[in-house]
DNA sequence: CTTGACCTTCACATCAATGTGACGGTTGGA
DNA sequence: TCCAACCGTCACATTGATGTGAAGGTCAAG
């Protein structure tokens, strides 16, 4: 599919598909006219990159870190150096902490609404 | 204490702990000699605000979110508009989205990390 | 009193992630 | 044929989070 359609899938704007090709997270085919040709796959795969820049992991970590999140695996295994491995390992660390200081603080918030809503709120449901 | 010093038990620049009062994150109080004076539970508070900010967070949403997150409450359960209360729940929500991926990646980085180690690591331990 | 280690504000620089728009090519349908 | 709706690259603007440094105040120790 072309970056129109991938866009429109994704709910991100083309601008952004083709920087996540200039910074090599995504990197479509080309039509014989130039035209980037999008697989099916790169649907996941561009929610999974917009899913990761929204927590925070910036794109040269997103880059590192995609290959090991396709599925089929196996084949890449043996591409991994020591020093990668190393920078996954603290790259899981650090998101590790990430999701915890996250999920702390998403409870807290969630405790508070709860509050709120029971403290004032103890009125009789609508129709 | 100064900020010299909080700066150096929480590992967070000067630098950035100004920044923090600046966009209403971490207000000290100021010594009559203009220094600023940070009492114990800024270390907290100003860890907080790192992980939240590296988990992704924009200072403006820390900054409506912080309030919920001192365990006193009660207090300040009043002075929650609807709005308010509305985008916490739309923070909270987003908060979840955020935590499902990292963890969907961490996961899937963990397991990767775990077979390359396995696929050819089946050496003795060592001393 | 001077020095050094703090602190202040101000301001400019940088970097990554985005927005926006100019200018031009391709293509399919009226 | 011509227009509309795509697409391409290039490039500049912006915003948020930072770094860096200048110019000067405070204060305790020597």
């Amino acid at each position: 599919m072309r970056i129109g359609v991938l866009s429109e899938r994704t709910g991100i704007p083309r601008r952004m598909l083709r920087y996540y090709e200039e910074t090599g997270m995504l990197i479509p085919a080309r039509s014989p006219n130039g035209y980037r040709e999008y697989d099916e796959q790169s649907v996941d795969r561009a929610l999974q990159i917009r899913g990761l820049l929204d927590a925070g992991m910036p794109t040269r970590v997103v880059k590192q870190v995609l290959p090991c999140l396709k599925q089929p695996g196996a084949i890449h295994v043996l591409g991994a150096t020591p020093e990668t491995l190393g920078l996954l390992e603290r790259e899981r660390d650090s998101m590790s902490e990430r999701i915890e200081t996250l999920t702390r603080s998403r409870d807290a918030i969630a405790r508070y609404i709860d509050t709120v809503r029971r403290t004032r709120a103890p009125e009789p449901q609508e129709a």
